[in-house]
DNA sequence: TTGTAAGCGTTATCAC
DNA sequence: GTGATAACGCTTACAA
């Protein structure tokens, strides 16, 4: 690889110049730059990202560093998150640096050192806990930061976070259920030690608290990973009484719904929205939701505003460090609820499982 | 930010014993070891991974550069391979840095300066094209670098690659096809620019071939990109006489399966493997497949396969770039084509679509 | 077992 | 306009 000094010497200045020529700046004569930039052209040349950084430049490059579940609960939604987040990542001219973070090591060591060795301008968190460490964790490193996601907390959210609104959506789809003449509505969750999952149960008893419904304990079952775990709790659920069974089953996600639906078929009912029908619903719209049969219910989870919003907080926290509320563009479905804080109402898509 | 100065005035030692402290270096006495890690745990501090790769150190971070088409063609498959290259990272702990090539700029420019920067160890390149000018560019800057595909040239197959026999996959489709009766068949292809599609095609012609049968021009259509131009190709074949109208429909990919199957449905014929249905298939098995209506019968494209070995070829060069094969385990529907070329065969999935 | 000092490829601060 | 030279934080001969 050729450096500058390579240039330097080829080109009869010294390395200074080469160097100012090489970044634009005003005071090199233009018949140098060009023969420099000549040159530079010439000898492949392209400055050590390394070098760059050592002296305190950008890296524009910032990293995405989500907790690796071993459900594969998470696997669908991960890789369409991702791969949009990529995609997001692309337009802002950065580059995205994965990091999957094993939890079964010391996550905060990881974080540490993602955050340390200045591989990365900013970190984009997720999978987000009721209480988090990492958040103080990088808030006292000083390292920008944004969360996808938020803790539970009411006091504590100083820090930069979009979040999906899973309280709001679960009250729409107990709503919307209600309407539709159901009374006993079950709850499937995933790890509820996820705040998502959390908020998202929340909202179900909201819902069902607006109706005047109350909970039934034997109809809540929570911290569903495995497929065979989601089978277990339908077979469970359709062996109570029938007078005592759910007409509606209501899954934390869609990943959850589809291994639900299937469990219904199996215990010989039907998955739907008719009168002799279990309907179901979701949490996500991933894509494979609409492809189900029946069509899943389901409440979508904006993603590609998601990355925006994600994105243009980080870079705006990065542009200007001082600059407390970057300008955020009015995105559909958005409600600010603090300086750097956004939350995202999800969407009723109504198909054809509820 | 600590660094290995801070510790060394905080310890009382030198620098250079800080850093083989940490680095695990035999000649330090056990004492001051012990010291020297208190101190630096106490610090927070990491090393600058910036001033480690000046050093000619190792990144242990890997890119993935793709070419983004605007064609969404590529986005399912896109994310699939994203997320299932960024686990397979995380199994070697190495991050990924995600890179999205825009083919509207200079396209060689842009790998230049992934190389040159020195970001990255290696590079899993991907989306290569019959005649594919990134391959000689990595060669002559000596990265290590390791393709998913091929170029279509049988000469200068003399760089590392894992590929997908998309020939191999379409014959056996076609096979499949004839044995159920079917004599005319229609081919419908993603952007031919790109040697997977390329591939694809060659082997449906062989497959026809070999059954005696005759490409009809009409019936296939290639550099299909979006929904629309899907729709559009669909609606011209069924718009042939009666009997010239094929009975299977073969896809190029199940994004395009997908948008034919509609197309079919629109065009008021019925998609299955019946005597009055339209048979289909695709190519890739992506998760959506099996949820389509009816499923659909498709070539699965082994993609966490694919990534094992690509990571463990790039790997096994990094290790030691002199050896000329890295052990590669054998892996379920491998064929060795060269010492560092791997050809992996797609498994065909039956479904009621054909 | 420990320390000194050179060097990795840049950018930035001075001088000239 | 241009050029020495000192950082940036680390590793590694070479000395002691």
């Amino acid at each position: 690889m050729a450096t500058i000094f390579d240039i330097a010497k080829k080109a009869g200045v010294s390395i200074t110049t080469v160097s100012r020529a090489l970044n634009g700046y005003s005071d090199v004569n233009e018949k140098t730059r060009q023969h420099i930039m000549a040159i530079a052209e010439e000898l492949n040349y392209y400055p050590s990202a390394a070098a760059r950084s050592l002296q305190g430049k950008k890296t524009n490059t910032i990293a995405f560093a989500p907790l690796l579940n071993q459900h594969v609960e998470a696997e669908p939604f991960f890789k369409e998150f991702t791969g949009v987040m990529a995609l997001a990542c692309f337009k802002h001219d950065l580059s995205l640096l994965v990091a999957l973070v094993d939890t079964t090591r010391n996550v905060e060591e990881i974080y540490r050192e993602l955050a340390g060795t200045g591989r990365v301008d900013g970190i984009v968190l997720s999978d987000i806990k009721p209480v988090d460490e990492r958040i103080n964790l990088l808030l006292r490193l000083g390292i920008p930061f944004v969360a996808f996601g938020r803790t539970t907390g009411y006091a504590d959210l100083n820090y930069p976070f979009v979040d999906v609104d899973g309280v709001a959506g679960l009250e729409t789809v107990v709503d919307y259920l209600y309407k539709k003449g159901h009374r006993r509505l079950a709850y499937l969750s995933g790890p509820l030690e996820m705040s998502y999952a959390f908020h998202r149960y929340e909202g179900f008893l909201r819902g069902l608290k607006s109706h005047e419904l109350h909970e039934d304990k034997r109809l809540v079952i929570g911290n569903l990973q495995l497929p065979e775990q989601a089978y277990a709790a339908i077979k469970q659920i359709f062996s109570l009484p029938a007078a005592e069974q759910p007409t509606a089953l209501v899954a934390g996600s869609d990943d959850l719904a589809l291994h639900v639906i299937q469990a219904v078929s199996d215990n010989g009912r039907e998955v739907g929205s008719g009168p002799d029908q279990i309907a179901v619903t979701g949490f996500d719209d991933l894509p494979f939701a609409a492809y189900l049969q029946p069509g899943l219910t389901t409440l979508r989870q904006p993603i590609t505003t998601t990355c925006t919003a994600l994105l243009e907080l980080l870079v705006g926290m990065l542009k200007n460090k001082d600059e407390l509320a970057p300008v955020l563009p009015e995105l559909p479905g958005m409600v600010r609820v603090g300086p750097k804080q956004v939350l995202l109402i999800p969407e009723l898509i109504c198909r054809e499982s509820a």
